[in-house]
DNA sequence: GGTTCCTGC
């Protein structure tokens, strides 16, 4: 087998950081070290870069000790273009190795396989259980170290690798037991760091004078830098642009070109692809970017970053019931990624707009994780039908708070999926089918009820597609129903497509048939109003707000609710009173409760009318 | 009239 090794030997036991008791072993050039301890640990854990090969090489090695043999070892990635491009790239190197038999480790998000433990709880079909990228905490990363935490203990023969970034290693061996960690040496280049003297006033402003700067000083060597969402991007793009004219008109000296490439994820695909190509002779290209480049994407021949230290984030709040996207400063983990960036293609440099004391002293170690800022609806769900019975006590790595622990449980119940011991109700166990947020499935589950499953089960595959064609079909009291006449007017929405065709294939295994309502759109509204009626508002002195909808209803259910300059009700749907009343008699009781407390208490004038603004 | 990035089928 002639498969490159890029494991290689690193120096022996040396102690990882300084307060470490674990000893780092070493990957030796023919490898029987790692295979030995693989023998020897159910659960190691790999440090190494993206990229090194590192789950190629484990594999391989895992193939060769037998690991493959009747079983089927699984590695998953925490977003589905790496797992489709991982998967791709091994199959290419195998393809080179003839006549080798080769069997394939099967790449998948970890979202599929902790969809995969609600069919087989102790993942047999899988001897060995690779979690590359495990450092960057997603949801479903999280709540499947719990998981295979417990498969680890039940199952002597299962395996886990938890591949990792150096920060997170020590973490990770000691929730699974102190088990040992390993280092696979990267193949980056350095990356001089630059703070700046004095903190920043405006690093928009000192941003676009750094890039000028280099531009016209430095070494051929294409720039990126991190801005914090569209309008930063913009604005930067534009000064960039307007420096670089003023210098071309008043400079006698020929101005060397400079490419501006904005890049964020609602830019359109074809703007997108831009970044990629090469700038022309003679050009440097400046890509300014959100934290879209940080892990997502990764451009090549990047020599200079440059960080202004925020980014936005999403953070639930438990007591508002709304999501807030927020600037934060990032954490030093997410901003030694963003100079990383710099040290692909060559020894690189980072000028960060912050004081190194900031950097020290200011900013998180780490990023907060996800699971301790989101909506729980769905991993509460999840964790009730594997029968973990109380999620306080889940083996969590960083526990969520408790206080949206309970507020999602109270949506569940609110939505009936849970009944008054905390259990799963006969709604909720068909929930769970669903790889959906609860309210949705609850909003196909009542289609059926309704007889209107076939148009609830358009909608709820539209909100997955774009916004973007919405508002030629607008349909004035709802804009699910929005959705619903954009999806049967215009039948070429690809993805919307697919999904919904994979939710008919659930629901037929569920034997829910699909039955249409026809025009008779209110039974649609009441099925979505039973989905939301926890997103439920009365409209007061919205004024001018409503224009876009042509009438002002009394009361919206809404998909969502998102705070940032304002508070915007994302996909709202105008409801009768006497509907919130049918469908959700226990949540008006609980309200008025609430609505009491809140009166003797102190806590505010905020939640209990909500004025709104809409988005078509 | 506006919002970082992701995921499930």
């Amino acid at each position: 087998m002639i498969i490159p090794l890029i494991l290689k030997l690193n120096g022996l036991f040396n102690t990882f950081g300084a307060s470490s008791s674990v000893i780092i072993r070493v990957l030796t050039e023919d490898g029987c070290v790692v295979n030995q301890v693989v023998r020897e640990n159910q659960v190691i854990v790999v440090v190494g870069e993206t990229g090194s090969g590192k789950t190629t090489q484990l594999t391989q090695y895992l193939h060769e000790d037998g690991y493959t043999k009747g079983a089927i070892i699984g590695c998953t990635q925490p977003r589905r273009v790496a797992a489709m491009s991982v998967a791709k790239r091994v199959s290419e190197e195998m393809e080179t190795d003839l006549g080798i038999k080769w069997v394939m480790p099967f790449y998948m998000t970890d979202g599929v396989l902790l969809r995969e433990t609600l069919k087989d709880a102790d993942l047999d079909k899988y001897r060995v259980i690779i979690m590359d990228e495990a450092h960057e905490r997603s949801l479903s990363t999280d709540v499947l170290f719990g998981i295979l935490k417990k498969v680890v203990a039940r199952r002597r023969d299962f395996k886990l690798i938890v591949t990792s970034a150096t920060l997170n290693a020590e973490k990770f061996s000691n929730f699974f037991g102190s088990v040992p960690i390993f280092h696979i040496p990267g193949r980056t280049f350095p990356v001089n760091i630059l703070y700046s003297q004095t903190p920043c006033e405006d690093y928009v402003e000192a941003a676009v004078k750094q890039a000028l700067t280099i531009h016209l000083t430095s070494p051929p060597g294409d720039i990126l830098i991190f801005m914090t969402g569209q309008d930063e991007i913009e604005a930067s793009c534009y000064a960039l642009a307007e420096r670089i004219q003023q210098l071309v008109s008043s400079s006698s000296r020929a101005v060397p070109e400079l490419s501006i490439l904005p890049i964020y994820s609602q830019l359109p695909a074809d703007l997108q692809a831009k970044i990629f190509q090469p700038a022309a002779a003679g050009a440097r290209k400046c890509i300014v970017a959100t934290n879209i480049a940080e892990t997502s994407l990764t451009v090549d021949g990047i020599l200079y970053v440059i960080d202004s230290g925020y980014g936005k984030m999403k953070v639930y709040n438990p007591r508002m019931g709304m999501d807030a996207l927020q600037v934060f400063p990032v954490s030093r983990a997410a901003a030694d990624q963003r100079a990383g960036r710099a040290g692909r293609t060559g020894p690189g440099t980072c000028y960060r707009l912050y004081t190194e004391s900031a950097y020290l002293n200011e900013m998180l170690p780490n990023p907060v994780p996800e699971i301790q800022r989101t909506n729980l609806g769905n991993v509460v769900l999840l964790l009730k039908s594997l029968r973990v019975d109380n999620l306080l006590d889940f083996d969590f790595m960083d526990p969520p708070p408790q206080e949206n622990i309970l507020n999602s449980m109270y949506q569940l119940w609110v939505l009936g999926a849970l009944n008054n011991v905390g259990g799963l109700t006969e709604i909720g166990w068909r929930m769970v089918e669903f790889p959906l947020d609860p309210p949705l499935a609850k909003m196909l589950l009542m289609g059926d009820r309704l007889g209107c499953t076939d148009e609830v089960l358009t909608i709820v595959s539209m909100l997955s597609e774009s916004d973007a064609a919405r508002e030629k079909f607008f349909v004035p009291e709802s804009d699910h129903l929005t959705l619903l006449n954009v999806y049967q007017q215009w039948r070429g929405l690809r993805k919307a497509r697919e999904v919904r065709s994979q939710l008919l294939d659930i629901l037929k295994t569920l034997q829910i048939p699909l039955v249409s309502c026809g025009m008779d759109w209110d039974v649609v509204r009441k099925a979505v109003c039973s989905a939301y009626f926890h997103n439920a508002a009365r409209l007061k002195g919205v004024g001018d707000a409503l224009y876009g909808l042509g009438y002002t209803p009394d009361h919206v259910v809404y998909h969502e609710l998102v705070l940032t300059t304002k508070e915007y009700m994302q996909c709202a749907t105008a409801v009768e009173a006497h509907w919130l009343a049918e469908l959700g008699p226990i949540l008006r009781e609980r309200e008025r409760e609430r609505e009491r407390e809140r009166e003797r208490g102190r806590e505010g004038k905020r939640e209990e009318e909500r004025s709104c603004h809409f988005l078509p």
